[in-house]
DNA sequence: ATTTGAATAT
DNA sequence: GATATTCAAA
């Protein structure tokens, strides 16, 4: 047969600064035009499919030339999570999720699955505006959020760009990978702790596994099973957490 | 003696 | 402002 796909041209959907090429996929044809109507006025350059394995399919016609996947949770056949899991498998790109569904649980179920981002419905052109940060970033995916906390312990100026200063969007923190002649990684201080989202997200599932009234930082520690963090670490952001719980801060 | 939570320091 | 460290109490 021949290569009858009308509508994809064969240019590379890379991301050179010049349009970064994201596929959206939402059994909700509104919402999806929504989306797609936001991120075509961000200059994005936008495919949409309404169903999980179109996206799969889409996918493979251009071996993932995309540089960012936004799909809905709720869909059929296929939720969002399989899929992110499906293309996480397949491709290197950054998957982000979307669900009106605000529990913090399903939230943190993507981040910690492997999705680069969670949008809660309704979509606005905020949330969509940064989305060429996870392209930048997709270069060098490659972190579980198991290892990248023995490695984050190095920077000794502990400025890591985390969350860079942001607002109150949830990011996928980053790790510098292998040395790139900055090889300056001998730290026996150890440097701060940073409580990237990940690792934020396991010491509340940690707390939520063990049950609020039980949690202390002992046994969090110890569910957390993270090298290198120390007790007091803990007992540290569990006191933020308490305050903040306490007090009526969203 | 160990661990905790609050206060205080960096 | 976030994280570390100190400290008295349990």
């Amino acid at each position: 047969m021949e290569r009858g796909r009308s509508n994809i041209p064969p240019t590379n959907y890379s991301s050179i600064d010049d349009t970064i090429s994201i596929l959206v996929v939402d059994d909700d044809i509104t919402c999806l035009a929504i989306v797609a109507a936001i991120l075509k006025k961000l200059k994005y350059e936008v495919v949409t499919v309404k169903h999980p394995n179109d996206a799969l399919c889409t996918l493979r016609i251009n071996g993932g030339a995309f540089d960012l996947v936004i799909s809905d949770v709720h869909m059929p056949d296929m939720n969002g999570f399989e899929l992110q899991r499906a293309i996480t498998q397949e491709f290197n790109l950054p998957v982000v999720l979307m669900s009106a569904d605000d529990k913090e649980e399903v939230a943190l179920k993507g981040l910690e699955s492997g999705a680069a981002f969670f949008i809660m419905k309704p979509i606005t052109p905020d949330d969509l505006k940064d989305l060429w940060q996870f392209a930048a970033m997709k270069r060098k995916e490659k972190a579980n959020a198991f290892e990248e906390r023995q490695k984050y312990i190095d920077s000794d100026e502990s400025v890591n760009e985390d969350d860079d200063g942001k607002r109150k969007s949830p990011k996928k923190e980053r790790c510098e990978d292998k040395n790139g002649g900055n090889s300056q990684s001998y730290s026996q201080k150890r440097p701060k702790i940073v409580w990237t989202n990940s690792l934020h997200n396991r010491f509340l599932e940690a707390i939520r596994s063990i049950g609020l009234e039980r949690a202390v930082p002992k046994k969090i520690l110890e569910v957390m099973n993270v090298p290198g963090l120390t007790r007091e670490n803990v007992a540290s952001h569990l006191q933020v957490l308490v305050f903040l719980s306490s007090d009526n801060h969203i």
